[in-house]
DNA sequence: ATTTGCCTATCTACTGATAGGTAGAATCAT
DNA sequence: ATGATTCTACCTATCAGTAGATAGGCAAAT
């Protein structure tokens, strides 16, 4: 083996992990695939996270923290409301380039009986990041603001879903241009 | 025993099968636990259907037929758009007050790369099958009648994977009251 | 000397699937 | 009508494979 920098094993795992949890879900995650890929033993991965719950919980922490990531980003590179939601749903649009994938959050929510307790408190807090971050994006105010922002989140996440299943960006596209032409967003 | 009237074993598999599917999709599927409910033994299972495969693919057609069925019906109780997409809509709401289930074919589609393609098949069929009733319905023609019939679909699928995550069914009302006053559909 | 980060080896529980057997009903030839 | 055959719908027992999890060891870093 040539003398490579330290790769960070937790970071690897979270990679590794994140990529099943994607493209197949959270049932589909293994241990024993995922230190496969990894390169080193199952049993390390549990050095590192304890249960498969506390991975699942990891998995959607870190996510939740890389979207806030993206989101302030997308405030800063875009000044209106239409452009930032182009650029929202393009990062939608990204998951399903990439293999195919769906919402690491959207995906776990279909399985959520399955769940332990700590992965569904995360999914409860990337959503909430999203409504939140829409509701600003989108000036909505009143008592109406969150159900329309999640009406939006919604909205994506089905178009996400459906396309994954059809198995053709294209799907994804034109379920959201038709959002646009409804008037669902800007 | 009480001389009860034969219990169509085939039918009771089915039945077990699509609540399990429905609740916690078709990987938490397993046959020791569908043989338990049913009350034969999981090798008994195998006779009816081969295998897990034949078993999803069963399940999903027979969901088809029956949405085919209820459709015919909405078609014949209410005679305006508006009155066709409650009870649509009222269908999906249905699956998540019944033990906060999810729509079969929403919960394959999320569970796609896990799926043997017979039964991805049938998903398809499904999706075809409520495109061309909604394109009916909401009398959609030209090119984007199908973008718009399958966007429909995709925002009422996504609301109830967001409002079954959430464990409340007032999400979804709110989402889908929302999805009416942006006028994505009547 | 202790902690870190990995290893080997193993455990129990469960997965779908198969082989082979059987009670009872249906079907057949005589 | 009856005896023989075949089919139906289950059963028991078992398979190889995989799941997550644990105990204990070992080498390097601190």
């Amino acid at each position: 083996m040539p003398p490579e920098t330290k790769p960070d094993t937790r970071q690897a795992i979270l990679d590794a992990g994140q990529a099943v949890v994607q493209a197949r879900g959270y049932n589909a995650l293994s241990f024993r695939d995922l230190a496969k890929t990894v390169g080193i033993k199952s049993a390390s991965i549990h050095y590192h996270f304890p249960t498969k719950g506390d991975l699942g919980a990891a998995l959607a922490k870190r996510y939740t923290e890389t979207a806030a990531k993206a989101f302030e980003h997308i405030l800063a590179v875009a000044p209106d409301a239409a452009g930032r939601m182009r650029l929202y749903t393009d990062v939608f649009r990204g998951a399903l380039i990439n293999d195919n994938r769906m919402c690491l959050v959207g995906i776990m929510a279909a399985e959520k009986a399955d769940m332990p307790a700590e992965v569904m408190a995360e999914v409860e807090r990337f959503i909430a990041l999203n409504v939140a971050w829409l509701t600003q994006v989108l000036g909505l105010t009143g008592p109406e603001a969150d159900p329309k922002a999640l009406a939006v989140l919604s909205a994506i996440n089905g178009a996400q879903l459906l396309a994954r299943g059809g198995g053709d960006v294209a799907i994804y596209d034109r379920t959201i241009a038709a959002y646009r032409t409804a008037g669902l967003f800007p």
